[in-house]
DNA sequence: CAAATAGCCGACCGATTGACTCAACTTTTA
DNA sequence: TAAAAGTTGAGTCAATCGGTCGGCTATTTG
């Protein structure tokens, strides 16, 4: 059960992102550079994000990318799942097709555990939005300047 | 998010031996015939088991692997860790240490996220026993005979 | 217009690792 | 003593992952 470097890199460019919300765009080398994520693979990632429709760009001077929507409406989950496909921790339990069946069926009770793991995974990442990891961010700092007065 | 053929394996295994508990040493090659495994991997994977704890063996004829202690007592948690390592959906949320450090930590509320992910499916397979896998099995045969019926 | 900036595109690549096999050995029992 | 079955350690093999590179196109600014 792990999240792949994929999903670990988009994510944390994505949150990089809307802290810098209505910024205007910013430059993969300055994402890269901040999150320290190598920048050539990095553009690789945003592209695929800006096809799902997450992101959107500006080319030349000045140029960069930047969300395609407000923070409060693109969720981890859409992240991961363009980046790295369906969240499904075993071919049986696909989400497209919840019924999909596997020969062993009758007598394996381990599909519904593993349905339950889905569920519960996709249940976390699909509430949490962009919104919220930032919102969660200006607490830390917030509680840590506090702490050091 | 997925589960190594490892955990597949394993639990599938698992699931047959306590289907079969009490009944004596069952030989690796009737384990792989029923559930289709490949036998000469799935003998590493019992063997790991062994090691474990989890597993018994005896050898010769009429010889076979046997659960070491009563189904109640092995959870789909134990069975993952043993063959697959901690459940760690990434690097800086392990489940040794939980409050290591990553270097971004101040300004990254991902790591939350991923902490409540490995928790949420820590607490799925780790409260399932094979008991429970059992039951569930015989619930459904039960089931599945009554409308036949 | 020219030069600099920055995204777009597709190919390529090496290393790990995951999945699996094999040969040879030991133990046990019939 | 032969057959059954676990034990051990090494080896194979392909795919995927993580990452690089060269060169293109679009945009802006001087």
């Amino acid at each position: 059960m792990r999240i792949s470097t994929k999903g670990d890199y988009a994510t944390r460019a994505l949150q990089d992102l809307a802290l810098h919300y209505a910024e205007g765009p910013v430059p993969i080398e300055a994402i890269a550079q901040r999150q320290a994520l190598p920048a050539r693979y990095l553009e690789q990632l945003l592209l695929t994000l800006k096809r799902a429709g997450y992101l959107a760009s500006k080319r030349g001077v000045n140029g960069g990318y930047y969300l395609a929507k407000p923070p409060r409406e693109i969720t981890l989950g859409q992240v991961l799942r363009a980046v790295d496909g369906p969240i499904v921790p075993i071919f049986c339990v696909s989400e497209e097709n919840p019924r999909e069946h596997c020969s062993q069926e009758t007598f394996c009770a381990l599909r519904d555990v593993w349905a339950e793991v889905r569920d519960a995974v996709s249940a976390i990442v699909d509430h949490t939005t962009l919104a919220d990891i930032c919102d969660r961010i200006r607490a830390k700092t917030k509680e840590r300047i506090s702490y050091q007065i």
